[in-house]
DNA sequence: ATGAAAGCGCTAACAT
DNA sequence: ATGTTAGCGCTTTCAT
């Protein structure tokens, strides 16, 4: 395997020169330039990314935690940030963290830094005081809630106001006894995790409409998973048969509810109108089709990568104040809050 | 950052046998590994990646190439091989080909030997005979089809005999004109791509129960998409009112489908019987549930994993013969293909 | 059981 | 515009 001394040897230059070339530098006449290049094709010239780094640093790939790669929203996103990377010239390495803090918090541990020019992090498992707190050792766009005067740079969903739209168009529909189905809320005060945050908008739709809040319809779930959403839709829903509607804290859950109202003889739209929020690929098409919040995966993708661009390249950039984007939304209106029988 | 000669200064050794402790290495005094031990913990040293690969060649890095991130099956098939990888002490970093015969090939290129120790490709652009012939700089395991005679190993699905139980059930549950859809079927003769194989299997079967083959039942859909088969649904299956049963190629289509005919009002599994392929977790939810056929994914990653870190680790491994293993697999039977009206 | 020396391939800094 | 020098942090080889 051919080193940049080979190429410079064949090409009658000196390595350094080689290494300008490589990088673009500004400087080689274009006639030596071109010597280089030549030199390079003939031996098949590859650089070695370990010396490079060694030397520099930098290692060309960016970090994507993500609580699970195997569910849909994540693999879109996965997908987004994959392309964004790409266009910027980084390799993207996916982790796991299970949604849990330890390991949401090791990926920005030190060590990674040697792996990592930096991390986008889709948390789950951290609650809003750590986020706010994270002491990450490079850098980092946190992907997720919106955290409000935190160190690090952030991509967040619209969750309340798209909750609140959400919740806003079942009530439009006609719906007056609108559940709402989340995942554990954090029972540590002030703390923001995506649960929480749709609830309060959808509270606030409810208040919207002069609807009485009621509190036996926040449903909190073990997990956001189709077998608890179809669980509780199963053993929970047919016991209040004044329920008019639905909001999923996520499309996932939704799909569940969708099926477990099928097991229980519910009709949906016409008896109980469902809504969730994602936009996966698979909510247009189940039986009947489902409606839902579609933030904008590829929006939020490439401004998480360019804000980490801009960390990595700009060291004199630390300074600049940590930066918050909030994606846009719609609401997609399918079969599932159909207003007609 | 402490270096590995800092840590030799603070333990009173020389940086050698701080390695030797890095790396297991026999012929260390418990003593003296102590010392060490204590002094790394103190310093909170971290081996650094780059300058160990540069030294060694091997980066702790495997790449996993899929055709589409954001896919279920290959969203669940990376969560299997991040898994499997991790019980290797290995890194995943996942790469999208866009089941583009070139990206496909660039995954094994030299360059990417500087990057990743080795490469699980799960093919889907290459023809047999250029997988056959795949010639490597890095260790690869292909996992797709089955490669007979092939120079890598790899790791299969049993697409015919699967793709024969399914359509067998169908068979079994009284459906006499039993459609089959894939995508594009490659040109080349001898070229066995996953709907090539799968169409053997749906004929066998068919042959099996006696009835007669009609290739204007065989469809070739542009993609392997949900609005593929659901285009299908809505347009063709209505022209066809003698179709009693639909293998889909796999999952995704086959959700395409059963939406596509409850658009069209064909009734599931009353008029029409459906059976995908993949098992998908989403399958279990739809409505009607979806009868598939389910490959152990979690034994392929596992598989998958443990032929290439037997490749890299051994060098003379290298004149092994190529390895294959075939996925053992289940026809899981749900709504989709209920006998009973 | 431990250490000293050398070098993996690249680029930053400083010549020229 | 190009070249020289030095060194990033580790491990392989050969001593001891």
């Amino acid at each position: 395997m051919a080193t940049i001394q080979d190429v410079a040897k064949a090409a009658g230059v000196s390595a350094m020169t080689v290494s300008n070339v490589l990088n673009d530098r500004p400087h080689v006449r274009p006639a030596t330039r071109e010597k280089v290049l030549a030199a390079i094709a003939h031996l098949d010239y590859r650089v070695n990314v370990a010396a490079r780094t060694l030397r520099t640093g930098r290692t060309g790939t960016i970090g994507l935690a993500v609580p699970e790669v195997n569910r849909p929203y994540y693999g879109r996103l996965a997908a987004a940030v994959v392309a964004a990377a790409g266009r910027h010239g980084l390799r993207v390495s996916i982790e796991q963290t299970d949604a849990r803090r330890e390991n949401e918090l090791a990926t920005l541990a030190p060590s990674r830094a040697r792996v990592h020019d930096g991390v986008i992090l889709a948390a789950a498992g951290l609650t809003t005081s750590e986020a706010q707190r994270l002491k990450a050792d490079l850098p980092v766009v946190v992907l997720g809630e919106r955290i409000f005067g935190g160190p690090v740079d952030h991509v967040a969903m619209p969750n309340v106001e798209a909750s609140r739209a959400a919740t806003g168009h079942l009530v439009a529909r006609g719906c007056r006894r609108i559940a709402f189905l989340c995942g554990a809320i954090s029972e540590t005060p002030g703390d923001v995790d995506v649960s929480s945050l749709r609830r309060t908008g959808y509270r606030q739709a409810l208040a919207d409409a002069g609807l009485p809040g009621d509190h036996q319809l926040e449903y909190e779930l073990a997990e956001f998973t189709m077998a608890a959403g179809a669980q509780w839709a199963r053993t929970t829903a047919p016991a209040r048969p004044d329920l008019d509607g639905v909001f999923c804290v996520t499309d996932t859950v939704a799909m569940g509810v969708l099926r477990g109202l099928a097991d229980v003889g519910i009709r949906v739209p016409h008896a109980v109108k469902v809504i969730g929020f994602d936009n996966v690929d698979e909510s247009a098409y189940l039986v009947p089709s489902l409606s839902t919040v579609a933030p904008d995966h590829d929006a939020m993708a490439q401004r998480a990568v360019d804000l980490l661009v801009r960390r990595i390249k700009g060291p004199e950039s630390d300074d600049r104040e940590p930066e918050g984007f909030v994606a846009p939304y719609e609401v997609v209106v399918r079969e599932s809050t159909a207003s007609a029988g």
